[in-house]
RNA sequence: GCCAGGAUAGCUCAGCGGCAGAGCAGCUCACUCGUAAUGAGCAGGUCGAGGGUUCGAUUCCCUCUCCUGGCUCCA
């Protein structure tokens, strides 16, 4: 799945007004569950009660988590089934599922999986518990001996604590727990094993690739079918799979991976975003700017981009003795523009924004659609401005953030406040007051928000906000970073009133990120049926018969000089099969066009979502488009 | 980059040692037709690229390119 979570650092605060969302949290619900106690029967006299029932009194995300957990470990015994040999590494319950990590003598097919998925059933139908048991540290080591990485997880327990395991049946494992009680609380109906990916051991590049296999485990049947319907509408609503359909773009490998062609449907729908945030960035107080692609090395060098970013930067180009190189960011160019003049503490604050192409090196591995690409370009902006206004313009930022956020259909957003790294750069007082100010921001604005201690840049701390889209999906959009690292090696000033050379605060801000990521998201987001402000073509005339060919090319062009986005589709088709083909294009409005409406000068509308309305004049249907657009509705 | 799986007509896919296929889209022709596919015909492919095995390779082997799913949500 495509799938646009960051590196989350550690979590260590929830905002305390607002409850928390484990489905949104995971990582705060798996920490809670790993310190909640293994689940136990009540066995007093008074009251026996069955492992089921007591299973049914946790709530359900407690519940799904030690089923998906307990699956996890079957599974690992279905495969040591069919590879005694295995060795096995991690297997934690996940969103939606689990899986496990194995070193096997083979790569797995999905016929192993069928294989294995029998097994599981089998072991769940003979009703074995899962019996916990602790043990020392060395007593493992003994139990794990042919293990190795199991060993090794057991050389990162301190030495006098205590270590559990977990048995059922054949299969003992090191682990935490907690589980369900027995493999009858598993429902084998109830589970599916998805995938087979490579993975690390332990994430890292150095490490073996282990062969990991994803599942997905519910509670009833029901909901793994509702699960994998979820899947597939996922798969049906793939920017990818949308973008060929409805010809909006493409890439070529022959030209170059990573690199996209709008076509003139997704084209007219980029003109509408970029018309719309401009209009927006003047109305709000920006400046506007355009600046080079390229640039000599020596601004590389005094950003620091060489130093630390050359990774990403697009080899250099030779002219006139002097290396240049396609910039992978625009702000050493805005900086640029700040040092053209003495700035005084009246010119402050600066906000310039640009949407600005970059180009980016990313490996060849992670390239995904429109979601990752090696040229992109940025709906980037700088705010330079004294100490004493960052906090009105960090809250500005975020205010007009979601205003954006707002008319593109994203209502649900959570901010998440990344805090100062070890390694970092600046002073203590600049970082907390950056801080400070970032955090009555988003507390103004009253948004649900996490901190990432220690998970800011080096050269500042920042705001990213991830917007939740219409199938439940998170993707990180909006960042607001603070910068004490570039005005600081570009030597950026500006004369205070006191008549003394102060040096600016700086903050980067990319609201919808990359235009073309944001395009993919968006495309997600409405399924490719986008609102009428947005969509490519919005109404198409449908001529009943050929006779009325010249009425609709007329009641087209008519349209067209209104302004609205309209096609008159005279093919030699008929009527239901260009309604149809309008309709799979996803075009909000066609307009039925035959004798009755020809002799009034009307149109009957069918909107795309199935509706027919009765016919009306050209000129009020032209009203209500121009209505609907400008109240960015869907339809 | 690494692991696995792919790449056959514009799209979706079948074929897997012996003449390259279907549906949709495209083109042509016919059809006077009211809210999700009118019919007939035509055209379209160095079977991702390069090398090897073979009498013969889209098919088997190797290399490369690109695409897809993954590559800590840490016992």
């Amino acid at each position: 799945m495509a799938s646009a979570t960051g590196s989350a650092g550690k979590v260590w605060r929830c905002s305390s007004n607002i409850a928390v969302d484990t489905q949104q949290c995971p990582t705060y619900l798996q920490r809670w569950l790993r310190y909640s106690p293994p689940l136990r029967p009540n066995k007093t006299k008074e009251h026996i009660m069955s492992h089921s029932q007591a299973l049914k009194q946790l709530d359900r995300e407690q519940r799904l988590y030690r089923i998906r957990h307990s699956t996890a470990h079957v599974m690992a015994e279905a495969v040591l089934r069919e590879f005694p040999e295995a060795k096995i590494a991690i297997g934690p319950p996940i969103d939606n599922g689990f899986y496990y990590d194995f070193d096997l003598p083979r790569s797995l097919t999905p016929e192993d999986l069928r294989r294995i998925e029998e097994h599981m059933r089998e072991i769940i139908g003979e009703d074995h518990t899962f019996e916990r048991s602790a043990t020392t540290r060395e007593r493992a080591r003994e139990r794990f001996a042919d293990q190795p990485y199991k060993l090794e997880l057991l050389d990162g327990i301190e030495p006098g604590e205590e270590v559990s395991l977990y048995t059922q049946n054949t299969f003992t494992d090191l682990c935490r727990g907690p589980h369900v009680e027995s493999t009858k609380d598993l429902n084998a109906k109830a589970f599916k094993l998805l995938s087979i990916a490579g993975a690390y051991w332990r994430g890292d590049e150095q490490q073996k690739m282990l062969q990991r296999i994803y599942g997905t485990a519910w509670e009833t049947p029901k909901e793994l079918r509702q699960h994998l319907d979820h899947l597939a509408e996922v798969e049906k609503r793939d920017h990818r799979r949308l973008g060929r359909e409805l010809d909006l773009f493409s890439t070529h490998e022959e030209a170059g991976p990573g690199l996209i062609y709008w076509h003139p449907n997704g084209a007219r729908i980029r003109l509408a975003i970029e018309d719309y945030w401009r209009a927006e960035h003047l109305s709000n107080g920006y400046e506007l700017l355009y600046t080079p692609h390229v640039g000599k090395s020596w601004l590389w060098e005094t950003s620091g981009h060489l130093e630390f970013y050359s990774e990403n930067m697009y080899s250099p180009m030779e002219l006139d003795n002097a290396e240049y190189y396609t910039k992978p960011m625009n702000c050493p160019f805005h900086i640029m523009i700040y040092q053209t003049h003495t700035r005084s503490y009246r010119d402050l604050p600066l906000r310039w924004g640009e949407l600005g192409t970059v180009y980016r090196y990313e490996r060849s591995g992670v390239l995904h659609g429109l979601l990752r690409v090696r040229g992109f370009t940025q709906d980037d902006a700088h705010i330079f401005c004294t100490p004493d206004q960052i906090e009105e313009e960090i809250r500005e930022v975020l205010r007009f953030s979601l205003q954006v956020w707002d008319d593109f259909g994203f209502t649900d957003i959570k901010a998440y406040l990344a805090t100062r790294p070890e390694k970092s750069v600046g002073d203590d007082a600049d970082w907390d007051k950056a801080i400070s100010s970032l955090t009555k921001a988003i507390d103004r604005e009253g948004l649900e928000y996490e901190v990432e201690e220690g998970g800011g840049a080096f050269y500042g701390p920042k705001i990213d906000l991830k917007i939740k889209d219409a199938l439940g999906r998170e993707w990180q959009m909006t960042t607001i970073q603070f910068d004490f690292n570039l005005p600081e090696r570009f030597g950026m000033t500006f004369v205070d009133r006191d008549g003394k050379e102060k040096r600016p605060y700086m903050v980067h801000r990319a609201l919808l990120g990359s235009l073309e990521r944001f395009f993919g998201v968006l495309i997600e987001h409405y399924g490719g049926a986008f609102p009428v402000w947005l969509a490519p073509v919005q109404a198409v005339v449908i001529p009943v018969a050929p006779a009325f060919n010249d009425y609709a090319d007329r009641v087209k062009r008519e349209l067209v000089s209104a302004g609205i986005r309209a096609n008159a589709d005279l093919s030699d088709a008929r009527m239901n099969a260009k309604i149809r083909a309008a309709q799979q294009r996803k075009v909000p409005y066609m307009l039925i066009a035959g004798e009755n409406e020809q002799e009034s000068h009307q149109v009957s509308p069918r909107l795309r979502t199935g509706e027919k309305e009765d016919a009306q004049a050209v000129a009020e249907f032209i009203g209500r488009v121009r209505q609907r657009a400008a109240a960015k509705a869907l339809i």
